[in-house]
DNA sequence: CGAGGGTTTGAAGTGCATCAAATAGTGTGG
DNA sequence: CCACACTATTTGATGCACTTCAAACCCTCG
């Protein structure tokens, strides 16, 4: 389902793209009149593990899963990633090979682009190499604090922790949060099982005071929260969400 | 403990490592002088995570844990490296902050480098940065895969991979291995506690048929432990351990 | 030889997974 | 706009994996 692809609507969508930032124009004007955007159903897969592509994908609007699965079905959730992040970029580096599969798990608007114009460019322009190596470490900071976070918190505190990274953490009083996505789907951002995830919830509720109402979530104050989930983690409070974008 | 620093030893040394790669013989020549070696012993704890630091590390011979820890003294492992491993450099795009601990888990000879030499040389040498992207890319997908194997596999399974992916998994017949550090640390590195990696580790002969000798393990053939831990994967075998090196 | 850390073993508890089934919620076609 | 089908979510009952606490054992090194 291909959608108007302007080129130069795409090129200033792709500023804003950290990576992209202060890239030369002429490259961000080849690597536009490439470009594809197109309206994806929620179920749509993009690439599976180890599947050779061409393209890599700047999520436009909704959102990404990524993910690994075993033979037998068992599957993880590697991220879950919404709009002006990147995917598959990684696979420059592997022989364009992308090492998860991705998933549009709700209505989706995604570009994508040639891997080869990326490929190539990063070796011309510094900046890009830059701006790419520092998401990368930021990604790769972020990948340190899951382990942390599923080594040393338990399932009530990582969603408590899940929810503080969804808001604006320096706001004082009453706040109202929406799940981002399905339950089942946090579930499995979190390692756990839906039924977990629902019983979870339930006890983080009992040990906080939220109120929980379907996807909604309402709390007089963080510090409830905060008291709950980040005891059982390294960073202080307020942590901020380490984003691929920003 | 300083060891003696012969800068152009040092040099030759630091032309082996991934991220300094064909870079400029004279960039190499500069950090190298400014380069210290010494000897540190088991337990020395060359930074605290939040710690403003001037200077990277790599690691000549020995082994070198990162971790974080909550306030009270819940610890996760974000990683353990050997030779060729650099630490540290992540600061570069943190105010020089760095975002683990890093503690000398046995006797190793390691090299220290001014972070503002490697700073402001990626933005001058490109094959720098680029050296350094991979290797940051690389370092990202093995976090992935972490997260993966503690989410799907159980603790012999994390075991008899760990174990795999410390050998050459192209060799044929019978293998001899030896833990490359403490059980407890191979533990806390795999996210269990010493108690069960000890009976972990049992059932993983039980079901295997491997010989464990204290901190020798061997193996008729990798055939049966493939076929035990490998299941529980999304990667197919051999899947040689993602390095950092190489 | 003795001290101390690493490792193993035992017993008991806890948290999460699993299986099963009820309930709520959502989108579809009539 | 309603009824049905299908999915998401919750709840209950039970089992298993891992943790925790405690104690014994073993190995190494001064």
């Amino acid at each position: 389902m291909t959608h108007k692809s302007n080129p130069s609507e795409i090129k200033t969508y792709l500023k804003t793209i950290s990576i992209f930032k202060d890239c030369s124009d002429s490259f961000l004007a080849k690597i536009s009149a490439n470009a594809q955007c197109q309206i994806h159903k929620k179920g749509k897969i993009l690439f599976v593990h180890d599947d050779t592509i061409e393209r890599f994908y700047i999520i436009k609007s909704g959102w990404v899963k990524l993910f690994r699965e075993t033979l037998d079905g068992a599957q993880a959730v590697v991220d879950i990633l919404d709009n002006h992040h990147v995917l598959g970029e990684i696979a420059i580096f592997e022989n364009n090979i992308v090492p998860y599969s991705a998933e549009v798990v709700s209505n989706a608007e995604i570009i994508s682009l040639p891997l080869a114009n990326l490929k190539k460019e990063i070796k011309n322009d510094n900046q890009l190499a830059l701006n790419m190596l520092k998401s990368m470490a930021h990604d790769r900071r972020r990948k340190d604090k899951e382990i942390e976070h599923r080594t040393i918190q338990n399932a009530p505190q990582r969603i408590g922790c899940f929810l503080l990274r969804l808001i604006d953490q320096n706001q004082k009083g009453p706040v109202t949060i929406h799940l981002p996505y399905d339950k089942t789907l946090v579930a499995a951002r979190l390692g756990m099982q839906p039924e977990t995830f629902s019983r979870a919830l339930s006890k983080l509720r009992d040990e906080t005071g939220i109120r929980i109402n379907g996807a909604t979530i309402e709390m007089e104050s963080l510090d409830q929260i905060v008291r709950y989930s980040c005891a059982a983690c390294s960073s202080n409070f307020p942590c901020q969400d380490l984003k691929t974008t920003s």
